[in-house]
DNA sequence: CGGTTGTTTGAGGACGTTCAAGTACTGTGG
DNA sequence: CCACAGTACTTGAACGTCCTCAAACAACCG
């Protein structure tokens, strides 16, 4: 592992909080592969053999049905664990997962990550925190999904990508258009739709250039406030 | 508590994971509330001061948005412990509690319950493949909203209430119509229709009363297999 | 600079909602 | 056990949202 890798892994908040004895044995055994863009990580259905985690770039859970429609449930960045559920409970993977850019993976192979499970408080008691932070990110994905409408899941987005401190705010998405779309459970030309939608409410946008002149206002658009 | 109760509680999945000692300690401190049906146990927003687990009967947990439209994100049964989330991480909750029945619940005072989480391994253990399985829980739902059609979403719903090692089966849904529309988030006019829409596929309902005749058939219909 | 991929716009249609009215349950009190 | 009231469910009609298909346009990459 790359001094400049273990940076990144110590700097995350999961490594701070196993602390550094656990982290150097999480290490061992684990190595990092580089991969870029697009590269498929493992599929719906696969039996787990790694716990993931993202040193840098960009990785995409997806599922996609019968008729080849897919879609996306989340995206990890940095410093971020992802899917641990399957791993853990040794049941196959529910979501198909791919790189959206050139990205550095750093590969814990599931059995001794379970075994460090099994006998490391502090990787258990972290564990907690990390699913409980997952479970209400999925939570407010669902009620985004079941209460609001297209333009509304949009402005939700926006918000959550602005700095909601000040009065407004100009960014570039991090993602395609397309990426977006599948995020927010909509085809991609809904998504353009969305954003000509609210136009009247003070958002402009070029391609993935974003500009919103009055956060309070696109925020009484959202629908409903998220608490906190 | 009382001996039936007890009971109850030690019956669980999550209690024999923690080990009767484990659960000695969390059941001390901790009462039992039994309550009619329609009780709101917590509202969005709330700061979490117990950890609940339902003895008996049924919660539905809820949000609803500025406009008064209501959706259930997920029932929990006998046995089951749920938000935990916001107990652990000391946020405010993010959904409505409501008991849809005749529910006894064992309340779990939520500082107690923390500071156990810290000191004892088997608890953060055991939450830990709690989690895990919520996590799943919440996939499978984002899955279904995002590529499902409301029909399709019946579909996969009474094949997951049905014997499907039979054939063909029959049986009575649990919960209210309103409410099984509410989870699967359409409006109860469109779950009589998306009713009438599997009757082609075997499926015929006298009001919650179902009756599949080709499970093989209705699972086709039901838009893709469900991993696992 | 040209090809490729990504985004926008338009038209038409499918799906689900809303509103309104009618029918069937369910539980309660007599 | 029945009648009745209240609630839950179903059906119809009209509407709105989002999707699909098709084509034009823009951005990006070598």
């Amino acid at each position: 592992m790359r001094a400049e890798d273990r940076k990144l892994l110590d700097a995350t908040p999961f490594a701070r909080g196993i602390g550094t004895e656990t982290t150097e044995r999480l290490v061992r055994g684990a190595f990092v592969q580089s991969m870029p863009r697009d590269t498929v990580l493992f599929l719906e259905g696969d039996m787990p053999e790694f716990v993931h985690l993202v040193l840098s770039g960009r990785v995409s859970l997806e599922a996609s049905d019968a008729r080849g429609r897919s879609t996306v449930v989340e995206i990890f960045r940095d410093g971020q664990l992802f899917i641990l559920a399957a791993a853990i409970l040794r049941k196959p993977y529910l979501l198909n997962a791919r790189t959206l850019a050139e990205t550095r993976v750093l590969m814990i192979p599931a059995d001794p990550f379970r075994a460090l499970l099994d006998e490391d408080p502090r990787l258990a008691r972290a564990l907690v925190d990390q699913f409980a932070g997952y479970w209400r990110m999925l939570v407010r994905q669902i009620k985004d999904l079941k209460l609001r409408s297209a333009s509304e899941r949009l402005a939700a987005y926006l918000l959550l990508h602005a700095d909601t401190r000040r009065r407004s705010d100009s960014f570039r998405l991090g993602e395609e258009l397309r990426v977006v779309a599948a995020r927010l459970g909509i085809a991609p030309e809904s998504l353009s739709r969305a954003f000509v939608a609210l136009r009247p409410f003070g958002v402009s946008s070029r391609g993935r250039a974003v500009a919103i002149a009055d956060i309070a206002a696109l925020r009484a658009v959202s629908g409903f406030d998220e608490v906190e």
